[in-house]
RNA sequence: GGAGGAAUGGCAGAGCGGUUGAAUGCACUAGUCUUGAAAACUAGCAUGGGUGCAAGCCCAUCCAGGGUUCGAAUCCCUGUUCCUCCGCCA
């Protein structure tokens, strides 16, 4: 959400920000609900006036019957006013949810991710001496992931891990975990559901077509999309001194994601699931703050990465890609050798600086010491490591000739010292290697 | 899931249907006094919106949303959260 004063003073720059990202909002006629809300609002303030000084006379007064009938009638006409009030009200409140937030300077032009524009290379591609498998052979040779099992149980894109992908999960958890408190961020377990209102004042439609998340039926809730969505909300309505802040949190949580209609081959397998783990990075600054925080948010982001050496690149995100609350967005994406007809890069993090359009939703503040008002906090979020997918960079990154996975060394202390995944043979010992 | 109780300013804690946006204490800020500090004293101290150059004025807000009333922190209904007890449970 923004300021609906500076949308009225900067119109044109705000549309040219819609046009640029590609998304339907009238802003004309936001401002002109806007004004009609106003002005209807003043005479029901007016009307309000009245009716609490006729009030207040009462007592006091000594021809009480006129004054009460007064009253009455003035009643009678704040009623019809305030009718009016609730109705421009929604309408305006629908209306300033679809502006998205401004463009940070130097944002790439574009509306597909293909106009997303590479700032940045660690290493170069993996390269094989022999045919790589993706991770979907990997998972099926190495008895890591089971896809049917998944889908027996809760559908499709919802799958198994087994073995020792499990403790190699669990070991990318600790390793991203351990990395964000390094960096003086606050380890945070989060709920996995969350009310529709928190939902929405992070920037996430509960329901409707368009909405990538699980709704419960009958209860006001939804399974979160990210830990985004719990830590968020988690401060809402509050008010933080300078001191406070940066206010910054490591989360893990489950992530929730319908993905409808996001099939086909690049998105196979582990790549877009409906489940996933989650360390998400997040944190509350004041304005002056957030461009450090989210420079930040990147080299953390880029540190797991490079400790794990997987080739990546990083991407400036266009216009058109950005989403509604991002006023400026980075991704890391991987080098993924099963990706695509000779291997891609993936995206496996993000890191966007969110500056007041989710506070202003929320009602995060914190009290500046120098005008001595309180004022919106900024909000960013970035991705520490999204579990799935670094799965998926692993081992297919990491494959060798025998068809062994190995445990990037960074991680084998939380796999107690292991260093490869092998084959298992059908009653589940470990199969000779192939010569 | 069942039965009770509670929710008021940063905290504690009053509050009768009628000049209560809200007593009082603590904390906080500024000043007086003091060599300095403490103590004491004096003054100030909620948020959001509208309007105005400004001082100010007006509206809303005592968990949230409805309702009764000329008038609600106070009465009624619903929801949320917390506490106590019972049941169930990893």
């Amino acid at each position: 959400m923004q300021d609906i004063h500076y949308i009225i003073e900067n119109q044109a720059t705000v549309e040219a920000n819609v046009t640029a990202r590609g998304v339907k909002s009238d802003i004309s006629g936001l401002i002109a609900v806007y004004e009609k809300l106003k002005s209807a609002k003043q005479e029901l303030e007016g009307l309000q006036a009245q009716s609490n000084k006729i009030a207040k006379d009462i007592p006091t007064a000594d021809d009480k019957a006129t004054l009460v009938a007064e009253g009455k009638a003035v009643k009678e006409k704040i009623k019809d006013i305030s009718d009016t009030v609730t109705t421009l009200d929604e309408q305006y409140k629908e209306l300033m949810l679809t502006v998205p937030n401004g463009l940070a300077e130097g944002t790439p032009e574009g509306l597909e991710d293909d106009s997303n524009v590479p700032i940045k290379h660690f290493m170069e591609p993996t390269k094989f001496e022999f045919t790589p498998k993706d991770h979907l052979e990997l998972g099926t040779d190495l008895d890591l992931i089971d896809f049917e099992g998944g889908a027996k149980v809760a559908g499709n894109k919802f799958y198994f891990l087994k073995n020792d992908a499990v403790l190699l999960d669990m070991a990318l958890q600790q390793f991203a975990m351990n990395k964000a408190v390094a960096a003086g961020y606050t380890p945070l377990l989060t709920p996995d559901l969350a009310r529709n209102s928190i939902l929405e004042g992070v920037g996430f439609a509960p329901r409707g077509d368009e909405s990538n998340t699980y709704a419960l039926e009958d209860q006001d809730m939804s399974l979160i999309a990210t830990a985004e969505i719990a830590v968020g909300g988690l401060h809402s309505k509050e008010v933080f001194t300078e001191e406070q802040l940066p206010l910054r949190y490591a989360a893990f949580s489950h992530c929730f994601r319908r993905e409808a209609g996001a099939g086909g081959q690049s998105s196979k397998g582990l790549y877009r699931v409906h489940q996933f783990g989650k360390v998400e990075l997040f944190a509350f600054t004041k304005p002056d703050q957030s461009e450090a925080v989210h420079d930040e948010i990147l080299a953390i982001e880029e540190d797991i990465y490079q400790e794990l050496k997987i080739p990546y690149q990083v991407v400036r995100i266009c216009a058109g890609d950005l989403g509604a609350p991002a006023y400026k967005k980075y991704d890391i994406e991987a080098w993924m050798p099963g990706k695509g007809e000779e291997g891609e890069y993936g995206e496996v993090t993000s890191a966007s600086n969110c500056t007041e359009f989710q506070s202003r939703r929320l009602g995060v503040k914190y009290a500046d010491k120098a005008s001595g008002r309180n004022e919106f906090v900024h909000t960013l979020n970035g991705t520490a490591i999204a579990l799935s997918r670094a799965m998926v960079a692993i081992l297919e990154n990491y494959q060798n000739a025998d068809g062994s996975v190995t445990i990037p060394e960074a991680i084998q202390p939380f796999m107690s010292g292991k260093k490869a995944i092998q084959a298992l043979s059908a009653d589940g010992v470990v199969a000779k290697k192939s010569a």
